[in-house]
DNA sequence: TTTT
DNA sequence: TTTT
């Protein structure tokens, strides 16, 4: 089988750094992604999904030191689906993603994206008028070991 | 930013097909997607993630000619998150997916996928002794339009 | 940055098995993923990517012992481009696909697909009406560990 | 089938823009992936891929108004592979993809990826003080309809 | 609520 | 060089 989910989106909180009875770290986070959308009317509109995700190992640990709320990335994981009891007996369920390869890409680029064709002249500066920062700290590409991944 | 969801698993219901206001077709169904993996301590275990999935347009109605409860799939689309109250006045959200690619992969490889590799001797026959049918009709490959979907 | 590739299809040829040095194997063959669609004339069309694709480590044993030309397989991971000089001095390259990631889908499926959505009443039989093998042996998933993965 | 590529790079050089018969625009140009990996004998190496990519219709107009040699992005698309004989008589072939949805990036974080996970003392600063630019003005997600799409 |  |  097969199960793939990969989301460009920002942090919509701290990293939580914990630790399992065995030492292997796990970040739990979450991530935000907007769509923005024409309507069949034509009226201009944005889909966010938010959803939880949760890293290991040295990936949980050098995502915590580099990333926070607001933090663009891309994540590559797979869908978690848990459920459960809560404590009044009502079944709960919910959805998350296991990351295994995350890329940063930074917390500029965030209202990048949009869908406006009809607009073209309102578009303003073309992208390479947005040149910026250059000679940056090397950040490290977090590429995740299965074998250290426990479920 | 970027939301791409693909999953390969076998569908855990009949597809439930209905029509917007503007005749629109819609499909629903869910997807069951296992992932066999063994433990630290060695043992084999089973995750499933089962997610609810929504077609649209004459990838709905394909998919509702075509598929049925237990159908293997390949399904390409994107996260959706949605936020409600219930009637008693709690804060309720679920995860699905957009569909807007679907492959049919038949019904016969549910069981094709496992990691014990500890007991390669034991994979009984190779694949190419598990031939079988041949020249079937031809089901067509469901590619949404992009136009046709609602949000 | 992110490099992924996930293509369905069937291999061309059967494997091809080396060891390195160091022992580790490495498996060679390719795979053709075929897509059928219509011209905007409404003619139907067929193209088709042929792409060698390389196996490390287990996985590439694994794939020697249960796959060979026709088999019908996921693959992913991502694309690697090769530069060289030739005997007569021209430069040459070529592009392959580094697999991390290999499901077998079995050999039935292969003629699934199509685009011609014109004539729904000539699909013929439903996919229910498939039906075929069952129990059969469990053979593995193939995920392959980075750290087998020799560039 | 399914035939994916996902790829986050740079820009090669500008994109060429032209017209077909029939009016539609196809853009080309070409991306570089960058991947930093490790030895097993532990030197830092970095592979790169180039690739051509090619896009059309409204896609490939804004690609040519918006994005230029050195531009970040994240193409999606499928592998495209073609075959003719050259001048010689030789038969030539070359992969490229066919771009059906594409994200710009910007331009500063080409150099945010790395993997020496040895030297987590050196990575100097975190990336939250990379912060840098807001309010931008806004550049359209490219999203191209596939009926657009000539092969 | 669940598929194989 | 090619699969179905």
């Amino acid at each position: 089988m097969y199960n793939k989910v990969i989301l460009v989106g920002n942090l919509t909180r701290d990293i939580e750094l914990k630790y399992t009875g065995t030492g292997m770290a796990i970040a739990k986070t979450a991530i935000a992604t907007n769509r923005r959308f024409k309507t069949q009317a034509g009226e201009q509109k944005e889909e966010v999904c938010f959803i939880d995700i949760t890293l290991f190992g040295r990936a949980a640990e050098i995502a915590n030191q580099y990333l926070s709320k607001g933090s663009k990335v891309l994540v590559e994981g797979r869908l978690i689906f848990e459920q459960w009891t809560d404590q009044s007996g009502n079944k709960r369920s919910k959805h998350s993603v296991a990351v295994d390869n995350m890329q940063m890409l930074g917390r500029s680029e965030d209202r990048s994206s949009s869908t406006s064709y009809e607009k073209p002249a309102s578009y303003a500066q073309p992208a390479q008028a947005k040149e910026a920062p250059a000679k940056e700290p090397e950040i490290p590409e977090i590429d995740i070991d299965e074998d250290e991944i426990p479920f």
